[in-house]
DNA sequence: TAAATATACAAACGTTCGTTTAATACAGCT
DNA sequence: AGCTGTATTAAACGAACGTTTGTATATTTA
């Protein structure tokens, strides 16, 4: 259960989405996804996350345009990052099997020190605001183009159909739902379903 | 990959909640699984709602006490869905990996005919309303034991800590989310990530 | 029949929503 | 100093929110 691979890189990670950004908006930006993770989009009120952010109200929409445009941000600073670690970790002249097991560690681990990130990516998923799953969709698609391309031939072995639905699945029952189930259980115990 | 268990069985399902419901309350909650889980709870209104189900606004609230209410009665429901499948599924003398393997079929096919449920009893498990958090964890922890203690001593080899989180990765990635993957996908491609 | 109960309704409650406007503070620059 | 553009603010907007109230209509019970 050892490989010789290379550690593979899931990137330096910058704040968020801008370094240039003025201190206000940051805090606009790092509370809107601690905020939607935890409560939810809809759920989320623009008065709740400029209160909790110490900024003033109109500031949200200042900068975001309005609150789906900062929902956006979120979600495209995320697909950015995934592009990024997915770029760099399928690169390289190694065999398939090595690219594609090193990038899913990656992406594990990427999952793992930015759950909020992921939580907002996939959890309002099966809930069509039209907007918003298309703007999600347009993103899949290149990640799974890159993908598909980074395995070359591969693919057809191990088809992105495949890939795409168990990386789903882990990140899903590891990082979505499983601190979620642990919470609900007694600390004692040792079930969940 | 053929076995000689018997089908394992699903229930018979009644219509939802409750069959001496009246037809006004039906169609609310009906109407309720179906908006909810299209396009979640926070986003659904009331009015939305009582319009959709052909129902007056006050009709709601008088069924179910608060708009929580109904959200918890579908969640009830759903959670007695499961703990009828289970427990008819893991009962009986045969072998526990006989018994796991007939519940996990039962429990997909659960899963495929009430994909709705599924949706409003999963996604908004990140999102920690106290107390919806807590209403799903007390249902989460009967099915735990559930499953438990029909493995018998068995239950040592395959934890409910293993078991668990994949029925619900396998939840999330072939009936929450593939089926939006899926649309995401243009017609002809084969990927997605 | 009379009383009681369950169901359904329209209208309005007070609150909160996301967004917009107009004005101000404060840089850097000429 | 005056000008310019970015950043920030308080105040207000109409719309929608979940809930409550009061009343009307069936249905059941006695």
């Amino acid at each position: 259960m050892s490989g010789d691979e290379a550690m593979p890189k899931t990137k330096p990670e910058a704040g968020s989405s801008d370094d240039t950004a003025p201190a206000t908006k940051q805090a606009v930006y790092d509370t809107a996804v601690r905020l939607f993770a935890r409560n939810g989009f809809a759920a989320t009120g623009m008065r709740e996350l400029s209160r909790e952010a110490g900024v003033n109200l109109a500031t949200v929409n200042y900068f975001y345009g309005s609150k789906k445009g900062l929902l956006k941000a979120i979600i495209e600073d995320y697909f950015q990052d995934m592009f990024a670690v997915m770029t760099e970790n399928l690169a390289g002249g190694d065999p398939p099997d090595v690219k594609l097991r090193r990038n899913i560690a990656a992406v594990a681990r990427y999952f793992a020190t930015h759950t909020d990130k992921l939580i907002i990516a996939l959890t309002e998923l099966p809930h069509d605001d039209p907007d918003i799953t298309e703007f999600k969709a347009e993103r899949f698609r290149r990640i799974a183009g890159l993908l598909q391309s980074g395995l070359g031939d591969a693919a057809a072995h191990v088809p992105v159909p495949v890939i795409g639905p168990a990386m789903v699945g882990l990140a899903a029952s590891r990082f979505l739902f499983l601190p979620v189930l642990q919470k609900a259980m007694p600390p004692g115990s040792r079930g969940m379903a």
